[in-house]
DNA sequence: GGTTATCGATACCGTCAGTATCGTATTAAG
DNA sequence: CTTAATACGATACTGACGGTATCGATAACC
């Protein structure tokens, strides 16, 4: 599978035999999944559905990808990861408090619930999990630790920190909240939530 | 489910007609279900798994819970939830250390795998999720805050401390690590967690 | 003894992920 | 134009599993 999501780079104008596949299937298959998953989750649709809201016959959809997992996987990453950018501001600590907002949106947004259903999967799927972490969270949290440093450099935040565990107590409790529910994800949370993370890592 | 869950309250002596339940029954259903979930994980044991280890029928099961769900969270209820205390001790800032790396331990232990099996089947069963959150996740919140209180009092945190918020940001990356698997969950982690934690929540 | 509810066992049902197959369509090669 | 190879939609099928129904036997109370 892990070859598999995010579509293959094109077989370089290799020109096989026999019918070629349809051009933008891939995509009206992609999209069909998501709006499905994250607005049902993953448990309350089928894979027949997928293939019936994409007009399409379900072995094409096995064709492309190896299990339904696999599928949600790459609609997440080919339609949702590009839109999900890094505001830049001159400000690190800015950029850092603007991603936090998104997130808290993204989570409260019908994405929330397709970023649970995935988690859950993963919980007994470890290509899933593997997957998730290596091509969703890590570079979202390598983005992460890339601003942390900058607002370092900028002497907004003290010299020696920790960025791994500093990056889990950004996002430890917005997961901790999206996948038990404990709480509402808003901008005020957020909010308190940086400042109580500042307040801990102030400059000397 | 969620008035089932936990043995019934039994109905005071009432002599029911019929062929009384076995004595022990319940526990051993319990005590196969638990072994299993926490060794393989919920998905990867079945029913009828669970009754032939008990050594009972699949009805006998399902006379006593209605469903999967409801007898694994029973099962975490019954048989975990009680051996789960906290520990005393006359600074409170003691307690809380103490309580996290039991926390860390039962993570790492077969027990992470039986937490994170219920967190995933919460995601698409609402009366799971609702008996997860109520029944074993606020108590022991509620036991942190406690703890966090006492802290306060004692003169070792400030005052004006968000507890919802603080207990978010100490149990929350814990419950990150444990579902997403980006970091191992052990003393050390623990340690610089609670250090930080406390760096952002001196006294005045 | 009659009533009632339990027991283990087993057959059964419905759902769903994933596979196999069929007739058709579409491409490149010859 | 024919042939080979692959994709297509549709549909039937398989296997696994959660949950239900049923059966003959058992154990309590009246």
């Amino acid at each position: 599978m892990s070859q598999k999501i995010v579509k293959k780079i094109e077989t370089a104008g290799k020109t096989r035999p026999g019918r070629p596949r349809g051009e933008d299937t891939d995509r009206v298959i992609l999209e069909a999944a998501l709006r499905l998953v994250s607005t049902r989750g993953f448990r309350n649709v089928t894979v027949d559905q997928i293939a019936a809201e994409a007009g399409v016959g379900k072995m094409t959809l096995y064709r492309r990808w190896p299990n339904k997992a696999a599928l949600v996987m790459d609609a997440l990453l080919v339609l949702v990861g590009p839109r999900t950018q890094f505001p830049e501001a001159e400000r690190a600590l800015d950029s850092l408090e603007s991603q936090l907002f998104l997130q808290a949106r993204f989570f409260s947004s019908d994405y929330g619930r397709l970023i649970r259903s995935l988690i859950a999967e993963a919980q007994s799927d470890m290509e899933l999990a593997v997957a998730f972490r290596e091509r969703w969270i890590e570079p979202r949290r390598e983005g992460v630790i890339q601003t942390l440093r900058k607002a370092v450099a900028q002497g907004e935040l003290r010299t020696k920190i920790d960025f791994q565990l500093a990056t889990d107590m950004l996002y430890g409790p917005l997961y901790y909240r999206l996948l038990l529910g404990t709480g509402t994800i808003d901008r005020a949370f957020v909010r308190r939530l940086l400042a109580q993370f500042l307040e801990g890592h102030r400059p000397a």
